[in-house]
DNA sequence: ATGATTATGGTCTTTCTGACCACAATTGAA
DNA sequence: TTCAATTGTGGTCAGAAAGACCATAATCAT
């Protein structure tokens, strides 16, 4: 897997940014590095490109390797090119957004040979920062390589794209069988503010409910306190 | 120029999707190509990223040697990378969304040495259609490798972004001294509409305007037939 | 002068948005 | 059991924004 990096060629990366909403915040997974550079650093998960795959192919395989069994979404997000961004070499990296359900990582997460780790995003008025599982915050400038500017790109995509697009559904534990309230809160996570739960309710439905793409399965969920909720599914 | 590429290795370059309102209709620049593959095949311009050099840098640098003088703006439109993309080998490429004034390019396009064409892009229901510059209509599928691909993902990218971002401005002939009215033929051009007038300007003034990232420089430009145009300046 | 043309400002109606309230349906505590 | 707290759902209402449309201003061609 480390193999040596040859000098005066050019590599080609996937590098996975795996968003998901834990506890109702905006998480990140992170792998600590085991081998130089940037040793004991914390970084986002990554993969070299074959000569055979396509890049989607690439990060679909690094998916598949660092979370085994996990099916998310993923689209590409931008390209890091910078000559200097690693110290080994050449390496472009082609980022990646992905996006899965807390609840599928979390079995994945459990298997022994996984070493990711999920980090809350904290979103203040200077930016985002990193709350370490045990609590420590961490800057994104900390992150490996130019991961911090990844990051950074990734979230401010997401929630650029949240109310024109449909990736919000895929932040969510079943889209076949949602509550707007769940939605409500992967929204509230993504764009780190508040909202109000009538309003967030008609948008959504005049959107997705007249042309169909979300029907009410009448299904109501019995958990929590409070009034259940009606259950939605959405047509993809 | 055109040196060999080695097998078994992986190339990168970068295409350069240069648009601009030519004539009031939506253009790109297009070149045959003067070598296999794809030898006559009209195509994207493009360049190989050297070992030390950013994609961004080499961008410009194709720009500069495609177009000398032109200063355009430019942005990262998306990377292309599927094995058969090339037959020559495995060429990754990162497409670059390059914009700038017809009146830019056209000094640089009289120049003996250039060889690129201006095609207007047919914007119809079925999708888009190039217009060679006798008439003739092309497919985008009729573009070399896949660059058909890449002119539509560049054209649904600019009509997605045109109108919360900046990117119009770029288009104008001199954004330092501008009417409403050429703004307004910018977005015509872009998204194959007609604006009604009154509105375009009430809501471009209400977003830049207020802002003063528009302001109104006051002379009026005495030119065509009709009532001359104040003329405004944009803060980039 | 006159009409055609383009620019600009305004109205009016409809739609969308945000703030807010009322009530429904559940749970947990008194 | 009753009541308070909690969560979900529907509605109102005012203000903002968007779209259709008209009126007028300032130029040019004839």
């Amino acid at each position: 897997m480390h193999r040596q990096l040859e000098p005066d060629r050019l590599h080609l990366s996937v590098d996975g940014l795996i968003l998901t909403i834990c506890e109702g915040q905006l998480s990140v997974l992170l792998s600590r590095r085991s081998h130089p550079p940037c040793e004991g650093v914390w970084a986002l998960p990554g993969r070299l490109v074959a000569l055979d795959e396509s890049a989607d192919e690439a990060a679909r395989q690094l998916l598949q390797e660092m979370l085994p069994g996990v099916n998310a979404y993923s689209e590409q997000l931008y390209t890091f090119t910078r000559a200097d961004r690693d110290p080994r070499g050449r390496v472009v990296s082609i980022a990646y957004l992905i996006l899965s359900p807390w609840e599928h990582l979390q079995d994945a997460l459990a298997l022994p040979e996984v070493t990711l780790q999920c980090f809350r995003i904290g979103q203040g008025p200077e930016g985002i920062a990193l709350i370490r599982p045990d609590g420590h915050p961490l800057s994104p400038d900390d992150l490996a390589f130019d991961h911090g500017t990844i990051l950074r790109t990734g979230v401010t995509r997401l929630q650029g794209k949240i109310d024109y697009t449909d990736v919000s559904f895929h932040l969510l534990q079943d889209m076949q069988a949602f509550s707007l309230s769940e939605l409500q809160t992967v929204f509230e996570a993504v764009l780190n503010q508040s909202l109000d739960a009538s309003n967030f309710r008609r948008g959504i439905l005049a959107k997705y409910e007249s042309i169909g793409r979300i029907v009410q399965t009448s299904i109501a969920k019995k958990q929590g306190r409070g009034r259940p909720a009606a259950l939605y599914r959405f047509d993809p």
